[in-house]
DNA sequence: GTAAAATTGTAAATATTATCACAAACCTCA
DNA sequence: TGAGGTTTGTGATAATATTTACAATTTTAC
């Protein structure tokens, strides 16, 4: 690659990419960044030049072939294969996520669950049966699993990362209301609900 | 307020409390910027740039009184006050955050669900009962709930968001994965995990 | 009490991100 | 075919955000 794309670009990607497979579902076979722009509340201008970066992908006058530009940005996002991932820990948000029907055409498939609880260990849940945590490393290593999803008590999350990096896992998105250190070359997204309301709650009163 | 304060610094505040409440109930009672920044990954100058937007929180030579922060900060987010959120949608999801012990001492609190489907109304959730969405409006207007927490289908959600804005509603938290329009002053925050991932997938291979 | 060490708050400099504005290319339609 | 309307791609410009650097202040150690 000629030069590092900022990490901000790559963040609007995945919502050009939800868009574009909306407008598609619904029959549209051109977007221009205009549509697109309105759709998303961001200006026409700004989605061109992040698109740019990726070379000519629209055609003047006309605007992007939906088609070829889900295509494009699947294959820019890595997410024209499925990848599978791990979830660690059963509670409720786990097994949410376990069971969730989303991931299958984002390009992501939950391909087993692990937690420490015995009362949980073997449970059924969807059509994965919950493992037993001391399972995960070896399960990582000989899958060659690389995304891994935290959803446990933030106090077990950096010992666990630690663990998961050491096998091999490279990307993370951690639900555990805490900041992880990772060492270079981990990805990690965090996903707090409390952080993101007390975003909403300045705005309040 | 003499002026207004970035959004982008609104958000990493609640972070800043975050890392404070760890540090207080490990029992330090004061951090420095340096100190807090190393926890979080953020530099030292900018911590203390964010939080010189609020006055001169700290004490030089000594650092910021993490109780004294902790107020300040809870002040600023309006989270020195419990807000009463409504959850739509009694899925996974929905029954997950109902049930989800960590707003409590954040500011928020789960004081109603509701569905859509007859299957789920009036069953239990923790302590709540899910009630039916035709009474969710009234409910709104009657208790003035100004947080509303979204875990639908993406296209149930901008008609629901268009009813909830109408009684009163400033504040969303949508799960639903669709971008969504609200009028000026009402504020929205959204948490879609496959969006997370293909940000994380982009640095994979 | 004093000197050395630590830390804040902030002005200035730098870096990053977003917008503007328009030529070039393409489309539409008579 | 050609004129008028669209839309992209992109330099130039403007706006935002971050870092640097350091005086002012306080703490700490002896």
């Amino acid at each position: 690659m000629t030069k590092q794309i900022p990490r901000i670009i790559i963040g609007r990607l995945p919502l050009y990419l939800r868009a574009l497979n909306r407008l598609k579902k619904e029959g549209y076979n051109y977007a221009s960044s205009r549509e697109l722009g309105k759709l998303l509340d961001i200006s026409a201008a700004q989605i061109r030049k992040d698109l740019s970066h990726f070379g000519e992908l629209g055609k003047r006058g006309k605007g992007y072939e939906i088609e070829f530009l889900v295509c494009k940005l699947n294959q820019i996002l890595n997410t024209d294969v499925i990848w599978d991932m791990i979830v660690i820990g059963a509670g409720d948000l786990g097994s949410g996520l376990a069971r969730y029907k989303g991931f299958a055409d984002r390009g992501f498939k939950v391909s087993s669950i692990f937690d420490i609880d015995p009362d949980k260990i073997g449970k059924k849940i969807g059509n994965l049966i919950v493992k037993d945590i001391r399972e995960m490393c070896d399960f990582v290593a000989e899958n060659n699993i690389q995304i891994a999803v935290l959803a446990i008590p933030a106090e077990d999350a950096q010992h666990i990362i630690d663990d998961l990096v050491e096998v091999g896992i490279t990307s993370i998105l951690n639900y555990a209301p805490i900041y992880i250190k990772t060492p270079d070359g981990v990805q990690i997204e965090h996903i707090d609900p409390s952080v993101h309301l007390q975003k909403l709650s300045y705005f309040l009163k």
